[in-house]
DNA sequence: GTGGATGCAAACTCTTTGCACCTTG
DNA sequence: CAAGGTGCAAAGAGTTTGCATCCAC
């Protein structure tokens, strides 16, 4: 049986409030004010079971870690900014995709991710280093 | 300066021979047959040697690994089977998807990935399970 | 001969797991 | 009070790197 947990919720909250795919890194970082403590292995183990239960979603752009969105959206892709590397719903598709295959194959579903610049950082009243990214490691 | 070694050699051609995308562990064991001995972290530098040198392209798949092909083949997208779980490349591209983002994004590239079923496994004349995958692992 | 390349093992990042303790229902 | 949840630290997977040795040019 589930249990609502102050750590159960504030993570749930976090996502909620964000309104955009997050990093468990900024799960963590946006959950800890609620809750001080709260550890990264409960983060993912509470991530792993709102999306078994269907309540997050996993959104894995190519190349990308895996980022945690509210669940209930219906179809949509993403749209990752080039400049500040935030992740962005975008509620359209091309649709009509299965013609692309190749000869037999069979076409079930797609993933499609459109990069450049977010609203934010196309507005040259708003230049981009002016804020936070919302991944900040350089290998 | 570049040197040809024999490890660069088999490298190349194991990727060249493999006309897919391919993971480094399948690079290693395509290339290893040539040269015995030949360690997973040489792989890894070769490809990035070769990818900063544009001959190779790194294939990103949402949630999967880097797989590495050969440039050259111009603009493109991929095709990932849900039963064997290789990768494919698709020479098609539905295009003009710039409007699909807010007001305000600036699309300047995009990703399309396509799942479901290859030739191979689509086809009831040969079960998926007669077929090797391309990765193994289970977590 | 010398600087780039290799093999090995250790280090690193991200994620998962074992275990003892705690907390919710 | 029992089952599920938590924090910590250790373990895993995938990838990178330090270092001594090797080998192409």
């Amino acid at each position: 049986m589930e249990r609502n947990t102050r750590q159960r919720t504030a993570i749930r909250q976090a996502i909620a409030e964000a309104a955009r795919p997050l990093l468990p890194q900024e799960i963590l970082q946006a959950a800890e004010v609620a809750v001080p403590g709260l550890s990264l292995a409960t983060v993912y183990r509470n991530l792993r079971t709102l999306v078994e239960e269907g309540e997050l979603l996993t959104v894995t752009l190519p190349g990308e870690v895996a980022r945690y969105e509210i669940a209930g959206a219906g179809h949509h892709h993403h749209f990752q900014c080039e400049s500040c590397q935030r992740v962005f719903e975008v509620h359209a598709c091309p649709g009509n995709l299965a013609g692309l295959a190749p000869q037999g194959f069979v076409v079930e579903r797609h993933e499609l991710t459109l990069y450049g610049r977010c609203a934010d950082c196309s507005d040259p009243k708003r230049p981009a280093s002016a804020r936070k990214p919302a991944r900040a490691h350089g290998h």
